[in-house]
DNA sequence: GCCGTAAACCTAAAGGCTTTCGGTTTCCGC
DNA sequence: GCGGAAACCGAAAGCCTTTAGGTTTACGGC
């Protein structure tokens, strides 16, 4: 008891913990995290701000993996479409922590300095800056979408026995393991031609 | 004490206070349901299935506002239009439930079958089976992402004064309170137009 | 080298939530 | 009329979040 020679707690190992916990079950705790770092749960808040600290850090962390590289490239339109990919891979990997991001708003800097990169890319394009922030959400909300979906894919359609439903079984089944995939490209895809007409209209 | 001489309990009230709740703090609970009824907490588990069976009635009570009739307008595209702008009237009366929703698979009934006539609709219209699926989970994640934002404007991004995102901050008093109407707009005319592009190229 | 201060962990506890179980009263079919 | 089911209460177990105070260790100034 007291403090310990060498410290069992830090910020990473904290978030390390409780994204493993999500990948796992789907949720986290902060008495979780604690017995998988072998501490008691009150230690837990001597590194973080509470429980939607931890939230924080897991979007942090997450956003980590998003190339920002892809930002930089040439031209706008390419630029969008592989930082959707970027986006997506990222979230992909970990895709039950999507749901504990969408309630609460975005804070990390890193994350908002990817927006504003994004406003960016559009404004040198030539697009109208009232309608660049329509253009993000509805990007950020395919790939959101389609991440999930990757990440659940038994678990958004519930099929009963008791209501038949033979088409939507019919079109779940022939969608088959890429449904999601095929969503994302679908999406993504109407996205960049809608926002290429939209640019070339004006 | 005992039973009372006429019910205080059933599904219907229990479902309006856990709305009501939810359009006021974003959230509900079991004893604040019982509370809001003047009931005992343990009251409420007699008539409903846990506090998923709740989640659950709410997917039904908010998709219960979705216009069926939509499904039926003549060609596939108008249905499909509608179908969507109804869905998204729907979710935006009570987007807060939203989160709720995306975490538990859809079981409800009544809901199943709108899904059920959607892939209908594309079937007749002659899309291959296996790409009708990405097309509704696209027009889905544009729905319910949309909806979000209409609710919670502010709570999307929340602009520190500590990282300057200056481009951000314009795109988004740019975009002003139509914002989410906007990406709604963007995302539909996109989905629409790929859609059509998508069945006449086959 | 010494000492005060801050850091890091523990113990304990308050308060809330979900869920279950048995008890009590009322209603309804037979 | 009566027996069983229905509807609510009271209480409790077990979990979670968060805070507060106590104890030991590390570190920086002198």
């Amino acid at each position: 008891m007291g403090r310990p020679r060498t410290p069992l707690l830090d910020r990473e190992r904290i978030t390390t913990t409780a994204l493993r916990l999500i990948d796992e079950t789907g949720d986290f705790t902060v008495p979780r995290i604690a017995r998988g770092l072998g501490v008691q749960t009150g230690s837990v808040y001597h590194h973080v701000d509470g429980r939607d600290g931890i939230v924080e850090l897991l979007r942090e962390h997450v956003c980590a993996a998003i190339d920002p590289a892809t930002l930089d490239l040439t031209p706008w339109d390419a630029a969008m479409e592989a930082w959707a990919r970027s986006y997506r891979a990222a979230f992909a990997a970990h895709p039950r922590v999507i749901p504990l991001l969408m309630t609460s708003p975005v804070r990390a800097p890193r994350v908002l300095a990817q927006y504003e990169r994004a406003v960016g890319v559009l404004l040198a394009a030539g697009f109208e800056p009232a309608g660049i922030m329509p253009l993000i959400v509805a990007l950020e909300n395919l790939v959101l979408g389609s991440a999930l979906d990757l990440a659940a894919p038994e678990a958004m359609w519930e099929l009963a026995d008791g209501t038949p439903t033979p088409r939507l079984a019919e079109a779940l089944a022939a969608a088959g393991d890429s449904r999601a995939d095929r969503a994302f490209e679908v999406g993504l895809t109407a996205f960049l031609n809608h926002a290429r007409a939209l640019r070339e209209g004006r």
